[in-house]
RNA sequence: GUGGUUGUAGCUCAGUUGGUUAGAGCACUGGAUUGUGGUUCCAGGGGUCGUGGGUUCGAGUCCCAUCUACCACCCCA
């Protein structure tokens, strides 16, 4: 032990009790995909870096976590690469495995691969760590847990609406206050074709993306350093300070936008989308937000975001509708749309406000203390009787001292103690002892089984 | 990947312009209490001062490198 273990960067371990916490997340989750009708499926840790890369764009591919080729890995690399430094090439030789980025590109390939075992439409729920290999922060991690649903093979907007439920129900479940952010790419790139901007639709949805943390000025002086024209930007202008409610801004973005092709079809998108959320109770708050774009850039319609409110930590959840994400693995023209849950995240959040309830940390209802050998085979009796009723039940190991039993238990906070000594054998009436309120009283098996 | 902050006992932190043997609280172990925890009292264990170099008669303290956590950018759950 000359020196202290330690864990690769950003990641951890969790303790009993944090794990209970997340195992309370989980289950909620998955309780919830199930109520609506999903699926569990798993995928591999690693997958070949021909499925990963290109994926996740330029940036993506840099945070990939890519796994060294056994054996002589040195075998395709030639003198003249290493002298030529050319670090992509020589990446590509000595690695053909890495870990998954997200859920949803694996699954894609998943459904590619199996298309003649699946029904369509196909609704899956996926809980599974990813990887990244991002520079760590709080709230960001390089190992972390995505809940993914998607639902593939169907184009009906009541896909996204189920999302958005979906979404509502696991946050009212979990105590969160969220607000659910909407927008449609076609309306994005609407804006682009109304300025004659196509082909820089990513810079310019970038850039308002960040409009929220850096502010209208720095958007513009962000798109003036990406090239485009004084009067492009003019025209970006009524976009960003878009203001008012739900309906207001349809209104307005139709004024703007109506005569774009794409932009007129995202409107209309999100408009039904509404319509069918107007009658649903939805405890979250729904809200247009025509800035929001985010990096993945596979989505083609509508974007998903999940904010918690009273917390700045980014978004907790997210997704959005791909058109075409097998077409890339040879099956076209299959629609889907999904959201991820950021597990991680949701307990921060929680931990955050407190929001935990108090019985998740479970261990043993009953600590049977042991005084010796003969007590203790007359214990093991007791414990069998208890745990065949369902009750979790343990017998402390060693006969050790009073006071260390006794600790043990409070400080698993098991609630209930049972003392069986010599006398509590004669009698077959055991002490039990409530380590809440220090009461204890003499009770035979059956009065406990019925106490308990 | 770029820039910044940080690190002293299991945890939270003191530690003077560089100067003897590095401290406290909490936690832990034992005792007061041989059948009673969470309160109290007493005693005890535990540190290569993140790691590796350097400056100095002398470094926890100053310098450099490196790792970690955190913050901003990039990007994102």
């Amino acid at each position: 032990m000359a020196q202290k273990p330690s864990i690769p960067k950003g990641t951890r371990d969790f303790s009993p009790v944090e794990t209970a916490k997340r195992n309370y997340i989980f289950d909620t989750v998955k309780s919830v995909f199930r109520k609506f009708g999903y699926q569990p499926i798993e995928t591999p840790a690693m997958e070949n870096l021909s499925t990963l890369l290109g994926k996740y764009g330029e940036e993506g591919d840099k945070l990939l976590f890519r796994i060294l080729n056994s054996g002589d890995f040195l075998k395709k690399v030639t003198d003249e690469d290493c002298k030529k430094r050319d670090i992509n090439k020589i990446a590509l030789a000595i690695s053909e495995k890495g870990l998954r980025y997200d859920l949803t590109v694996p699954f894609a390939r998943f459904v590619v691969q199996h298309r003649n075992d699946i029904s369509f439409p196909f609704k899956r729920y996926q809980i599974q760590p990813v990887w990244r290999a991002d520079r760590p922060q709080k709230g960001r991690y390089r190992e972390f847990y995505q809940c993914d649903v998607d639902v593939v093979g169907s184009d009906s907007l009541l896909n996204e609406v189920e999302l958005i439920r979906i979404i509502d129900d696991v946050f009212r479940k979990l105590n969160v206050n969220v607000v659910i952010k909407l927008n449609n790419r076609k309306i994005l790139s609407g804006i682009a074709q109304l300025i004659g901007e196509e082909e820089r639709l990513t810079d310019i949805t970038v850039a308002i993306d960040k409009l929220d943390k850096i502010g209208i000025e720095n958007v513009y002086a962000e798109l003036r350093e990406k090239g485009l024209s004084e009067e492009a930007i003019n025209n970006i202008e009524p976009f960003i300070n878009l203001k008012g409610n739900n309906s207001e801004k349809l209104s307005c973005l139709k004024d703007l936008l109506g005569v774009t092709p794409d932009g007129n079809k995202g409107i209309e998108e999100l408009e039904t989308v509404l319509k069918y959320l107007k009658n649903l109770d939805l405890k979250a708050e729904v809200e247009i937000d025509q800035s929001l774009a985010r990096g993945l850039n596979y989505y083609t319609g509508a974007i998903i975001e999940v904010k918690a409110q009273d917390v700045s930590i980014g978004s907790i959840c997210g997704g959005g509708r791909y058109d075409n994400l097998t077409g890339i693995f040879g099956l076209p023209g299959v629609s889907g749309v999904g959201v991820s849950f950021g597990a991680d995240r949701i307990y921060d959040v929680m931990t955050e406000l407190n929001l935990f309830p108090k019985e998740v940390a479970t261990s043993s209802k009953v600590l049977l203390v042991n005084f010796g050998e003969n007590e203790a085979v007359h214990s093991l009796k007791v414990l069998n009787e208890l745990q065949k009723n369902g009750i979790s039940a343990e017998l402390y190991p060693d006969n050790a001292k009073m006071k260390k039993q006794m600790k043990y238990a409070d400080q698993k906070k098991i609630p209930f103690v049972i003392l069986i000594g010599e006398k509590e054998m004669e009698e077959k009436k055991y002490t039990l002892k409530n380590m809440e309120t220090g009461e204890q009283s003499r009770l035979s098996i059956e009065e406990i089984l019925n106490f308990l």
